[in-house]
DNA sequence: GATAACACTGAACAGACGTTCAGTCAAATT
DNA sequence: AATTTGACTGAACGTCTGTTCAGTGTTATC
């Protein structure tokens, strides 16, 4: 039995700390959520994540790199969402749907998580090794979002700006999870999805408009029911 | 020379009681957006309004209120602003147009305002009182858009949803200042306008399309030059 | 011109903050 | 089995926080 140990349980020590590394990033998330970026303390931090006071320090130095690895894993997570995402689909077309409904997902859209970067982009102007992290992440996505507009105006003939209409998606994206945000009440998922079906539909109506409209959204929402 | 005083100089206890005040509210937008609003503290505010550490509880009771005072600042900044642009014009076309150049003018629109508006927004999860205040103005500024879209969308025939598209303007604005604050060196007013000019071209084509495209940029950036 | 009102000052206070570190105990190594 | 390693604890620290309040000087009132 010298290795042998239960599953669900990791005793070897690199794998228990980096266990409590990421129970603290996630006690992390929660605090601000909870009590706001001003509010976060490292003493809420360590209650949630149930350890001790120090042991912040001990895995990230100070809090501020605490903060600033709490950023990384919510671009890293963000990234790994919609990179999966565009995975399966061929057509230019339906990575973009794709892309779409892993905005929207509840495992990356949640009024929680929302409110975290909300917290960061608010701090990004003082600190700028977040707007740092956030450019690269966000670069990266503004990149493979323009390149599926060029390449779905390109195939279809429309003779639209595909880098404006690229970034018309990701405003409007933007500014529907701020609705979450501020109006929980009245976000509703496939009104989202609707809204930006309804702009891809306006730009490019070939590839997103008429009878398969309702049928779209319909399966978006299918995919999503889960949450 | 009983009531006589220079006129840049208010002498009367209330205007100067009201003078201060704004001088609060002033530095403390400074400090949100210089040093974050984790790291905005009372003393900073006080150095930075050249007052002293006890007067701001003298005017305003607390931290917290005086938090709720400057968000409220903002947003009626901000009404006072889309709200006087939909005055000139007469059709909701022109209304519209107004709006969104309103929505870009410098004014509110700069670096400095829309960090702080995020930093707000970035703790009203936690705080429902800030939530309250932005839920109330954003309402005004959604139906008035949503009212003008409606009158757009029966008057030119479209055959689109209104409320949605209302919807995906707004998100679209948001989006934008977003990228003001985390690209700022690759945001360009006119770029911004152009976005939301193309959105409107794409859903209400006779009213937005055509020749005077880029009249119509031009005409926007024009009045937008002072700053 | 005397009195009252009041915007404003700045020192003082208690509490909470991030950080440090000597000590602990279980897991790895020998 | 003995020893070393290192993740983890929790009390202690100096600092900085928001808030209070007795005192001050100017403005308004009588």
């Amino acid at each position: 039995m010298a290795k042998a140990r239960k599953a669900d349980a990791p005793t070897t020590r690199i794998e228990k700390k980096e266990a409590t590394r990421q129970q603290l990033i996630a006690a992390t998330v929660e605090v601000i959520a909870a009590d706001g970026f001003a509010d976060m303390t490292l003493a809420k931090v360590s209650q949630r994540a149930n350890v001790s006071r120090g042991l912040v320090n001990f895995h990230f130095t100070s809090k501020e790199r605490l903060l600033v690895e709490t950023l990384r894993h919510l671009t890293e997570e963000y990234r790994a969402s919609w990179s999966r995402a565009i995975a399966g689909p061929r057509t230019a077309r339906d990575k973009l749907l794709a892309l779409i409904r892993a905005d929207f997902s509840p495992r990356v859209c949640n009024r929680k998580k929302i409110a975290v970067w909300y917290a960061f982009w608010g701090e990004a102007k003082s600190r700028p090794t977040y707007l740092e992290v956030c450019a690269k992440a966000d670069g990266a996505f503004a990149q493979t979002v323009e390149e599926l507009c060029v390449e779905i105006a390109r195939e279809g003939g429309y003779a639209v700006d595909a880098a404006l209409a690229a970034r018309g998606l990701r405003c409007i994206t933007d500014g529907l999870w701020l609705e979450l945000l501020m109006a929980p009440q009245q976000f509703r998922r496939d009104i989202a999805i609707r809204t930006c079906l309804q702009y891809l539909a306006a730009l490019f109506p070939n590839d997103f408009l008429g009878s398969e409209y309702d049928h779209l959204t319909q399966a978006v929402l299918e995919r999503e029911t889960p949450a």
